[in-house]
DNA sequence: TTGATATATTCAAATATATAAATATATGGA
DNA sequence: TCCATATATTTATATATTTGAATATATCAA
């Protein structure tokens, strides 16, 4: 167990990405934009049910790490995840919420 | 995209995992331990070239965030990883970084 | 241009985290 | 018991993060 210059910056990456998803505010945002893609901020806002300045920021957070993007509409910007890492990271630990979520949508 | 009572509990509680591993030092730990279990702090600190106080935080850290388990073996702790998560998404983001390094194992 | 709507940015305050030296505790052997 | 080794805890300091109000910017329509 001994880490090169290489294996470390590697390691440091992700954990920034880590870092970037463990907040719950962020954490629910990405698992949302999963579940239903090219949300809008406001939309994310009053599910969330925080300030506007507060998910813009989180969101700001999460597209400087590389985790989502936004797509300009008009006035509004969507938003998607596009890092594999945190896709795979959330399919992995979010499954059963997922699933769960899947399955209400259908029954509507 | 909405979320009932006990689905933020759930994301709570995986945001809290997330960022646990999400400080370089403890990802590190933790990916050396998946790949040689069983180190004690002496061994992780030797690896990473930081005070024992340090490490001995991490792994405390680590332990209370239900990720590691320490054996205490006479005068040394022996540490492991026990929390399922956690290997999921080691497993899944330092695949690349593990591989490589049960080669170089296997080559000595 | 003006107004309405959506989003981003700035700012200050509160809170949390990271670090390492110093110290304390635990264990086993002489 | 006393000593050596290993680990845990305390403490102080530095740094980073989170929050939301206030403000700024962007886009479109009238």
């Amino acid at each position: 167990m001994d880490f090169s210059p290489e294996d470390r910056k590697i390691i440091e990456e992700k954990a920034e990405i880590l870092k970037a998803i463990s907040h719950p505010v962020r954490l629910c945002i990405v698992n949302g934009l999963l579940l239903t893609p090219c949300c809008t901020v406001n939309k994310i806002q009053s599910c969330l049910g925080l300030p506007q300045s507060t998910i813009s920021q989180h969101l700001i957070r999460l597209k400087n790490s590389g985790i989502v993007a936004g797509d300009r509409d008009g006035t509004e910007v969507k938003y998607h995840v596009i890092n594999q890492d945190v896709i795979d990271i959330i399919n992995c630990i979010l499954s059963d919420l997922q699933s769960r979520k899947l399955k209400e949508a259908v029954g509507k």
